[in-house]
DNA sequence: TAGATTGTTAATCGATTAACAATC
DNA sequence: TAGATTGTTAATCGATTAACAATC
């Protein structure tokens, strides 16, 4: 299990690999050859085997991959066997959907509390029966409360306001949905949706 | 303007440089250097000359480029001079979200409809007055109005269900947020955005 | 003109694909 | 054992960086 170093390429692709292999768990699929697996995700097989063995050895030669173990051991590689605990910093739409969202997909990712800074929003229950909080008592909330992401659904100003407070105390990681690049202590990872670089990106392809 | 055969990393690249440009704007710069423009985005030099110099010289040796030039043009490439007709299939919160968003956030795209499978959505006004639709009418409304870009905000069965009848109108792109591929024909182009892929991107940083 | 900075070629680096020996 | 398929090395391809001549 040398997972250091492993290319950013290589780690792009897991959760694409961790996506396929669930559903053909699903079909009840026992196991698959990176040939079959190739032919059904559209990459080279040697692509997929070159891919797999930046890990160790998960397959048998001429018998190919168990495909639940193989899910279970790119599960762990990702950190899917862990459980985190997170708050959604922004509760318009956006928020709320992440909110549930996450809820709904994955069992790992437990939202524990909602903040925002409209005192229309403030004390409205959202999701579950958890309350809007109001943002300005999110320092104080961090300091008695563990959480391992926040993720950012607000607007830019927003999200550049709340960044330092976040990394005051230590989150590991933040989700950001803002339009901005955040500036942090290199130790907190930060994980960016750019909603409207994609849109523009369709853009581009429409007419290309 | 060879605009051919460019590669991927460069177009994925250029809405970023856009979104930086259009800051540098705001706060009225005129002119920068690859330098310049290199220490504030965190990457070479080197790359941002040879990523502008793909759609023909926007700079001026000795000078450096013209911000407002340089930020039309890259605009002009994206297709974001121009306007789209989109559609919104999938009225959670999450297509909430998107219809508001796309809206405010951006001029080009005009949310002309919003589709939805459940009773509970459907004739319930949600932005700007636009009623929900009935998903099943969805054909019927595709053979009478012109739309450029179908915003798939649903689930990935919903999804896969109405991808064919969107492709059977000649939709130009389609903005899939479902956690699936779609089997289209190459002519329609497909940007996906998979939310549960980026966040488990977000784990697997967290622990290494 | 001199200084600055691009446009562009060449060198390097990294990622993908091909090939095949190892082995189940 | 023979056939299949991995693990892994070598070859290719593409993208990034460095260097510098062209030129504003």
């Amino acid at each position: 299990m040398d997972e250091k170093g492993i290319s950013k390429a290589v780690i792009n692709r897991l959760p694409r690999y961790y996506r396929f292999l669930g559903n053909l768990l699903d079909q009840k699929v026992e196991r698959i050859s990176s040939g079959e697996l190739s032919s059904i995700m559209h990459v080279t097989a040697s692509q997929i085997r070159q891919d797999f063995n930046h890990f160790g050895g998960f397959g048998q030669q001429g018998y190919g991959y168990n495909v639940k173990y193989l899910y279970e051991e790119i599960g762990k590689i990702l950190g899917l066997d862990q459980t985190y605990t997170m708050i959604i910093v922004g509760a318009g739409r956006l928020g709320q959907a992440i909110a549930n969202y996450v809820r709904f997909e994955k069992r790992g990712f437990q939202v524990a509390a909602v903040f925002d800074q409209s005192p229309a929003l403030i004390g409205t229950p959202t999701v579950h029966g958890l309350a809007v909080q109001d943002v300005s008592t999110l320092a104080e909330y961090l300091s008695t409360h563990h959480v391992d992401i926040a993720a950012l659904t607000l607007p830019t100003k927003g999200a550049l306001e709340v960044a330092p407070v976040l990394a005051e105390a230590k989150v590991r990681g933040i989700w950001n949905f803002a339009h901005t690049e955040l500036e942090l202590p290199p130790e907190i990872v930060v994980q960016s949706v750019h909603l409207s670089e994609s849109l523009m990106q369709l853009s581009y392809k429409i007419n290309h």
